[in-house]
RNA sequence: GCCGAAGUGGCGGAAUUGGCAGACGCAAAGGACUUAAAAUCCUUCGGAGUGUAAACUUCGUGCCGGUUCGAGUCCGGCCUUCGGCACCA
């Protein structure tokens, strides 16, 4: 078979016929289909996006024929850090790379024979589409969910920008693994927090990996507890937050964050020194560096005391860098008896160890117990459980006005600024008058200049480009300066599955009416190295916009798919330092698409992935000329007709290709796309069977061919059309209806079923499979095979499970 | 340390709710066809053992226990690998 010359014809035919444009007037039958876009680097496609765009396909065309309106769009996530860094490496301007690649890219897409409607494409680098990024920020900043804070944040000293958290790991940069340090900057954050608990909530409603839901709860990271403020000996005050109240009886210190206001001010004269140091020990610490560091507890005495609300206790108040400023109020109380990291501090620098709570049941347990249990030695509150103490001792505070209850949450807002050229320009004019000023709406967008320099000095390169950055204020039109940071490439990607359905539309950035009907997406695909980053953001721009009014709906992905990861033949992650990485064009021009589209399918599991082996490769080529050699055979045969008799080859064969379309149908809606090939591959077996018989019917044949070409369709498009035609049949397949079953074929006259003698298989029988279970009880008492191992013995129990097992128990 | 997932033949991988472990392939071995090769077709293919043979016995889903008529699947305790989080009060 000459795989280019029959891909080359179809892919023609299917953009002639526009057949994988979306129709709006079939709104109500809409199945969106969401990839994951990706970044245009410059090597060719790899493995990873055949296996994530080849396999989705599949399943997209598999919704087509099952008469849904499939969406299924494609685009780039172009700006971004490598092609700046390219840029400086070899002088190439981030835009011509970029648009260079996305040119590549694209058409090598078009030679997998995607299911895509490219009326639809979008780049994220484009001006038709960072304008509406822009005015997204807009948005979010007119509804005060964007604003401008000094605060501590994650600088990466060799990508030369601040970066998020959900970009940090392990202490390093995700992108470069150098080691993160923390800045006071002034950033533009987005107020993710706001919506902690919905995007909490919400996740019961989705269909997603569980591995996936449980990763975003506990980046949000909820703990519900309560807040409890301390006045000081100099009458100062502050809160701390505990999920503990019931331990406060046990209270021996407290501890405030280095970075905490209140330190310079109730630190006495004797402890000034050894604070300041501290302080500044604290702050040059790297993230890392805490980190190494995790049990080794440090920290000051400020000198200062602090007054217990709870009975008038009076505690030491010390610094140290193991509480965050960050979380809570910044402030913990220390109960050394039920706490590991207060133990250990308290041992440390010799301070009370008081138990408060002891074990429910009275059994012995040693310090520091930090399980839930029974007060004790805490006056009123003697005998309470732990959940009911907590409860009280709060609501006791809250009475004398000195605590309340308060939920906590560990995600932090979202930093968006980058110190970058190649991003999405903020539109925010700074005004010494007027403060920072948008740009208005109308003047949108704030167009990336291009001839910037882009040497990296620790600052924006935006801010040496004078033509860019002096401006007039919009307010009152004396001289100002745009902001000079671009916004995280993940600003770009939380809205464009929103834009993909209105990728022409010029006077909004999505039309409302519109993307209520067609969003939210119902099948996205993606890897979950996503899990709380993309998925995330994206979940809350979606809130976001609905509670100002432009959506409907709450939830952008309904349903998630990961797919797993193809390694390279070493089972390690394909890397070109590692020189393990496989190309797939070499097998694409030995082999063309489909065939390598069903090797993926076949070879490996879509949820799991594995390493690469090219093992088996031939066996589609194998299989793929079996099927021709099948088609070729009947493809002049006029009759296509059931066979009138039915006889049993042929009640067989029917039952197989039923069975086929089944479990095919089940395979296709859950990516169990090798379980999917291998049904097919049994039908194909079993026709070539009934083929091989003298009687055989050919129209009978012919059907079971056509049910098999449509059911191999989603994953071997261009060779099903192809064969489809061949049979005499109008193109296109697609257009076709997926192959129902029936369920009266699904019966069998008989059965066989297994027989175990205490558990252990010990023969087999068959029965009608309508049999009573009285009636299979005779059938296998009456089986000599079985009868031997009966002689002389009575069955204590005999369990019948009908077309399944009898089990006789002696 | 905490959270999560996985561990099945020589290999990739299958096994509805607990019901014949190893589907479907790959690789391998033997055979048919052929002058030959390729292609195709047929047979065997988890381990150990018994038998001339059809066949039979026994062990077997990371390890140790348990529940059950019956466990790859459920429960308890371990081991290993991978992913995520990491002083979150």
């Amino acid at each position: 078979m000459n795989y280019k010359k029959i891909e080359n014809k179809w892919q023609k035919y299917w953009e002639d016929n526009d057949l994988h444009k979306f129709d709006p007037k079939n709104i109500d039958r809409k199945h969106y289909v969401l990839e994951m876009f990706s970044y245009p680097s410059g090597a060719n496609l790899h493995i990873g996006h055949w296996w994530n765009f080849g396999l989705s396909d599949s399943y997209a065309r598999f919704k087509k024929m099952q008469g849904y309106e499939v969406f299924q769009p494609m685009g780039f996530d172009s700006f971004g850090l490598p092609a700046e860094n390219y840029a400086i490496k070899t002088g190439i301007h981030p835009k011509d790379s970029t648009y260079q690649n996305i040119a590549t890219m694209e058409r090598q897409i078009k030679e997998m024979g995607l299911m895509i409607d490219w009326s639809a494409e979008i780049i994220t680098s484009d001006p038709s589409y960072y304008r509406w990024t822009q005015w997204l920020f807009l948005q979010l900043y007119k509804h005060e969910l964007a604003y401008q804070k000094d605060a501590p944040v994650n600088w990466c000293p060799s990508c030369n920008t601040v970066i998020a958290n959900e970009q940090v790991q392990n202490g390093e940069c995700e992108r470069c693994h150098n080691i993160v340090e923390r800045r006071n900057m002034t950033q533009w954050f987005f107020k993710i927090t706001n919506y902690a608990e919905e995007l909490l909530n919400d996740l019961e409603k989705l269909d997603w990996p569980e591995k996936t839901k449980i990763m975003q709860t506990n980046w949000i990271g909820k703990s519900v507890g309560g807040e409890i403020e301390f006045d000081t000996e100099s009458g100062h005050s502050f809160r701390v937050f505990t999920t503990r109240a019931d331990t406060l009886p046990g209270l021996s210190f407290v501890v405030l964050a280095p970075e905490h206001p209140l330190v310079d001010v109730i630190t006495t004269p004797e402890q000034k020194q050894v604070v300041q140091e501290y302080k500044k020990q604290a702050l040059m610490t790297s993230e890392i560096d805490r980190l190494s560091t995790a049990k080794e507890k440090s920290g000051v005495f400020t000198g200062a005391y602090a007054i217990s609300p709870l009975d008038n206790k009076r505690v030491p108040v010390f610094i140290a860098d193991y509480v965050l400023y960050t979380y809570g109020t910044g402030a913990v109380m220390g109960v050394p008896a039920h706490d590991e990291r207060d133990f250990v501090f308290a041992q440390k620098y010799n301070l009370p160890i008081t138990r408060v709570i002891k074990s429910a049941d009275g059994s012995p347990d040693e310090l520091p117990y930090t399980e839930y249990g029974v007060m004790t030695g805490s006056g009123m509150f003697d005998g309470l459980t732990s959940e009911e103490g907590q409860l009280k001792v709060i609501e006791y505070l809250r009475k004398i006005n000195k605590g309340e209850q308060k939920v906590n949450y560990r995600l932090r807002d979202w930093s968006v600024s980058r110190q970058r050229f190649w991003g999405c320009p903020i539109p925010i004019i700074h005004c010494q008058d007027c403060g920072a000023v948008p740009v208005p709406e109308d003047q949108l967008p704030v167009e990336l200049p291009y001839d910037v320099n882009f040497t990296p000095d620790g600052q924006s390169p935006l801010k040496r480009h004078e033509a860019y950055i002096n401006v007039k204020c919009p307010a009152c039109n004396k001289d100002a300066k745009r902001d000079p940071d671009t916004l995280d490439t993940f600003v770009c990607s939380s809205w464009y599955f929103l834009r993909y359905p209105n990728a022409s539309n010029d006077k909004a950035a999505f039309d409302k009416e519109f993307t209520n009907k067609i969003m939210p997406v119902d099948k996205y695909i993606g890897g979950s190295e996503h899990a709380v980053g993309h998925l995330l953001y994206s979940r809350f721009i979606v809130k976001a916009l609905r509670d100002m009014g432009y959506l409907d709906f709450d939830e952008p992905f309904l349903s998630l798919v990961h797919q797993g990861m193809i390694l390279g033949p070493d089972g390690y992650r394909m890397s070109k330092s590692r020189g393990n990485t496989i190309n797939p064009d070499d097998y694409i021009r030995v082999y063309g698409s489909d065939i390598f589209r069903l090797y993926l399918a076949f070879g490996f599991n879509y949820i799991d992935g594995g390493p690469w082996s090219d093992e088996g490769i031939r066996a589609m080529v194998r299989f793929s000329e079996r099927v021709d050699r099948i088609v070729q055979k009947y493809k002049d045969c006029q009759t296509e007709t059931d066979s009138k008799v039915y006889n049993d080859a042929e009640k067989e064969l029917d039952f197989v290709t039923h069975n086929t379309i089944k479990e095919v149908r089940a395979d296709y809606q859950s990516f169990s796309f090798n379980t999917a090939m291998a049904r097919i591959m049994e039908l194909v077996n079993a026709i070539y069977k009934y083929d091989s018989l003298p009687e055989a019917d050919q129209g009978f044949a012919k059907g079971a061919i056509i049910t098999l070409i449509k059911l191999l369709a989603p994953l071997a498009p261009h060779l099903c059309e192809e064969w489809y035609e061949m049979l005499g049949n109008k193109p296109s397949i697609f257009s076709q209806s997926f192959p129902e079953y029936d369920e009266s074929k699904l019966v069998k006259d008989k059965v066989e079923i297994a027989v175990q003698i205490n558990g252990k298989l010990r023969g087999a029988v068959v029965t009608p499979s309508k049999a009573s279970q009285e009636q299979i009880k005779q059938i296998v008492f009456q089986n000599p095979q079985i009868a031997k191992y009966l002689e002389g013995k009575t069955p204590k129990k005999v369990i019948v499970i009908p077309r399944r097992i009898v089990n006789i128990v002696l």
